[in-house]
RNA sequence: GGGGAUGUGGUGGAAUUGGUAGACACGCUUGGCUUAGAACCAAGUGCCGCAAGGUGUGGGGGUUCGACUCCCUCCAUCCCUACCA
């Protein structure tokens, strides 16, 4: 065995013993399964850090799943639909397809240099025609479930491309291309009733093994709130208003009534009347993202339009608001100015009155407090939450409102007016949409001619026109639509024949996701919604796809996110190159917490490198040996044992239920600096040589889901036997584990001021006796009376004064 | 605007249940080896102080014998916000 660490012929040896051997080909057998996914990228490229992050994360948790003997699964594909395929052929004039599949090529060696152990027989792609047939047969069957419906939507308007534009290339309220004032346009769109499982995707988040956090985010997201549908009815008109309000209570304190400037009644008003016609124009300036609108200035007119109060009988404004969103609620919002900030400035803004309804003592306006009620005629004195079922009965009673439960969750818009996508599985006969017949599944994606850029759909006259009476749907789906059920498909990618098959059944649900937080929302609410849909269609089972949910932090340089535009962007390719691909996994892993961000560090990657070179150093040249009952073992190899086994007890615990992989390096580089110099000489006594080895064989083991390669290559030479290093993970011993010796610490008054080694036999009263005799606790206690000992077995003794 | 995180030495981070703050690593300093450098090895390294000791986990306040950890409050940074993935 040579001398030196040479990373690249070992990775590339181990790599292929691996291929050889059909290491990571799954199979269904009797041993617990374990379906280990790593959020598929999208194929933008190169690998970039995140993704080294995330899928070393994914490879070392199903590493260590497979020496404890799980059945592991652990499949790799793509997301390969998507806007910047499209981009990227208008600026390097590469068709989508070509484009993405270069990008898939070349980031697939990239993964397979990394080491990671994915069942690539599995693998799959989005883009294919096999994948999204599929695709569109479901959302048949969502649409037969009366799931699916049509209605109108806004859009992102650049009117010099001509195009819908997504909320990112809005850039100041411009195209990013054209510079040109976008606007706001309405059209039809496909709608998902993801709001038909509000209701379960709330309650089952408590079955989830999730970080807390990401279970929040989702539970204010979907935003379940308890309220009332108040009405307001125009004077001089049989019309009126309905409002949605979580609280009636303050229902004395409204001064005005803000409607949506997308409300059908502002739209009819802006008919007769150029100002409001005016302003609603302004308001189409305005970005449609949630951010942005509610960072604009609070903008309003007056309709001059008044409603009756229901309760008081007053005239009651009703103005038009640039901050309310016709999605939520009734797109009709009472202004309380006392009791909301946003009313509150409003209000200020435009001269309207602002009533106190609430009184909490040392609150001042505007608060959102509950508390008492006054100015409320009847319901004076009574306490907010009592008071709002008590208004909300006297509003039944006069047939001007009810209770309501509302979710902040909206449907879900799937329509998508480009290129590079799945195409929705639509035909109109005489403007009649209908879902095209299983049969005639999939529609395929037309091919670019050569050398043109990609046109949407709308455009392409041959793909939409089929004849006199029938034309082609021209959206495509979301991309999240192709990431929401991947994770069912990728256990039965290899069958033509059938969607989901008996492996689906074997391998379900996902034991473990990782990937990163920014997708707490969006793409975990739609996949668990999606699981349900098709769970009561029939074709999965269970009621959730994700049973455990592991978030990565991102990976910083400067503090920033790593991006093209910042400049900030660190190629790992480089990296695996120089140092190997176990010295860059196994920095990810030491530098910081899973869940935490990384801060790249140019330095911290040669440690890395150093930790594995010391590692061969001690390992390369050194075989097993066995335990023979003729040793007698020192203290100092007793040491050796006992920390090689807490080591391993540590190292298991990390690796289980923390998944805390840099405190798992750091003591195994603990284990390394403990082992004395003797011990390494050649003349060392054959039981220094056997406590030697066995901290050489743990660390080989424990290291192995980390840096792999260079693990298995050292096992293959050191054990003497042809055992695989993955097949199994060694045992702490526990009665070497334990020591009765501990160092206690004393403290007066709770700051430490000596130390002691102590046996864990000693009475609480000896220890007292002893820890008073120590020089320096004397001197600090001095002449003060002891008032109190506070005593923590093993651990401590507290002298309070 | 709303929602969710994070904040500890020069740097990344550790402290798992309220019980020794700074493990482990990077960097730096000094020394060894070397013609020189790289690599490697040894010692040191929160801050103030010659020392005794004091002080210290974003700021301020509180609970406790004892707080990085629990409570209140303020500040800063990052992520998501429904058409980026």
């Amino acid at each position: 065995m040579s001398s030196d660490y040479n990373h690249k012929s070992i990775e590339e040896v181990i790599q292929k013993k691996w291929d050889q051997e059909k290491r990571y080909v799954s199979k269904i057998d009797d041993r617990e399964k374990y379906y280990c996914l790593s959020m598929f990228p999208y194929p933008s490229g190169k690998l970039h850090m995140g993704h080294v992050r995330n899928y070393t994360i994914g490879d070392v948790i199903s590493r260590y799943k497979r020496m404890k003997n799980f059945n592991v699964f652990q499949p790799m594909g793509w997301d390969a639909f998507g806007l910047p395929a499209e981009n990227a052929a208008i600026e390097n004039k590469v068709s989508p397809d070509e484009w993405t599949e270069h990008n898939i090529e070349n980031m697939k060696s990239q993964l397979q240099s990394l080491g990671f152990s994915y069942d690539w027989s599995k693998e799959l792609r989005t883009c294919d025609s096999n994948y999204y047939k599929w695709e569109q047969l479901i959302f048949k069957k969502f649409y037969d479930a009366g799931l699916v419906y049509r209605k109108k939507a806004l859009v992102n308007w650049d009117p010099v491309d001509e195009t819908v534009l997504a909320n990112e290339q809005v850039i100041d309220g411009k195209g990013w291309r054209s510079g040109a004032q976008i606007e706001i346009k309405e059209i039809d769109q496909w709608f998902i009733k993801i709001t038909d499982y509000a209701d379960e995707l709330l309650t089952s988040l408590d079955s989830l093994d999730w970080p807390e956090n990401v279970k929040l985010m989702q539970r204010n997201w979907i935003g379940k709130s308890f309220g009332a549908e108040i009405e307001y009815k125009l004077e001089d008109d049989k019309k009126s208003l309905v409002t949605f309000s979580t609280r009636p209570d303050t229902i004395y304190g409204v001064s005005f009534l803000a409607i949506s400037p997308n409300h059908k009644l502002a739209e009819d008003l802006s008919k007769n009347n150029k100002d409001i016609a005016i302003f609603l124009e302004k308001c189409k300036e305005i970005k449609a993202a949630e951010a942005d609108i509610a960072k604009a200035e609070k903008l309003g007119i007056d309709t001059k339009l008044k409603v009756i109060h229901p309760l008081t009988g007053e005239k009651i404004p009703v103005w038009i608001g640039n901050f309310v969103l016709l999605d939520y609620g009734t797109g009709v919002v009472m202004g309380v100015p006392a009791h909301d900030l946003r009313d509150f400035e409003f209000a200020k803004k435009y001269a309207l009155p602002i009533k106190e309804v609430i009184k909490n003592s040392g609150d001042e306006l505007p608060n959102s407090n509950k508390g008492k009620l006054i100015n409320s005629e009847k319901f004076n004195g009574i306490f907010s939450d009592d008071a709002s079922k008590k208004i909300i009965q006297e509003l039944i009673k006069l047939k001007s409102g009810k209770e309501l439960v509302q979710f902040r969750l909206r449907d879900w818009g799937v329509s998508r007016q480009r290129y590079w996508g799945c195409p929705i599985p639509v035909v109109y006969e005489n403007d009649e949409p209908k879902v095209v017949d299983e049969n005639n599944m999939p529609v395929e994606l037309p091919r670019l001619k050569e050398n043109s850029l990609p046109i949407p759909l709308s455009q392409n006259k041959e793909f939409i026109n089929l004849d006199e009476s029938r034309y082609r749907e021209s959206d495509t789906f979301d991309t999240f639509m192709d990431s929401s059920w991947y994770y069912a498909r990728f256990t039965s990618s290899d069958n033509q024949k059938n969607i989901f098959d008996d492996n689906t059944k074997y391998w379900l649900p996902v034991d473990l996701y990782v990937g990163g937080i920014e997708h707490a929302i969006l793409h975990l609410l739609y996949s668990r919604f999606f699981h349900k849909a098709l769970r009561d269609i029939g074709l999965l089972e269970g009621d959730e796809p994700f049973k455990r949910l592991l978030t990565q932090g991102m990976v910083l340089k400067d503090g920033a996110k790593m991006s093209k535009s910042k400049g900030n962007t660190i190629d790992p390719q480089s990296y695996i190159e120089k140092y190997g691909a176990d010295t860059v996994r196994l920095y990810m892993m030491f530098t910081s917490p899973p869940e935490q961000s990384l801060e790249w560090s140019e330095s911290s990657v040669e440690g890395a490198s150093r930790f594995l070179n010391k590692i061969w150093k001690l390992a390369s040249k050194r075989k097993n040996l066995k335990f023979e009952k003729s040793f007698k073992f020192t203290k100092q190899e007793l040491d050796l044992r006992r920390k090689s086994h807490l080591t391993l007890k540590k190292v298991e615990n990390d690796y289980e239920s923390r998944f805390s992989f840099n405190t798992a390096i750091a003591s195994i580089m603990e284990l390394l600096n403990f082992i004395p110099e003797d011990f390494k000489s050649e003349s060392a006594r054959d039981s220094q040589k056997f406590c030697l080895n066995e901290a050489i064989l743990f660390i080989l083991k424990m290291l192995f889901p980390i840096a792999p390669h260079i693990s298995e290559y050292l096992w293959n030479n050191f054990i003497n036997d042809k055992s695989c290093i993955e097949t199994s993970w060694p045992e702490f011993d526990n009665e070497i584990v334990e020591s009765d010796e501990f160092e206690l610490v004393i403290q007066v008054n709770g700051k430490v001021r000596g130390k002691m080694h102590s046996n864990i036999n000693m009475t609480e009263d000896e220890i007292k006796d002893l820890s008073l005799n120590i020089k320096n606790v004397k001197n600090i206690i001095g002449e003060n009376k002891i008032k109190k000992i506070i005593f923590v077995k093993n651990k401590l003794i507290n002298f309070v004064t």
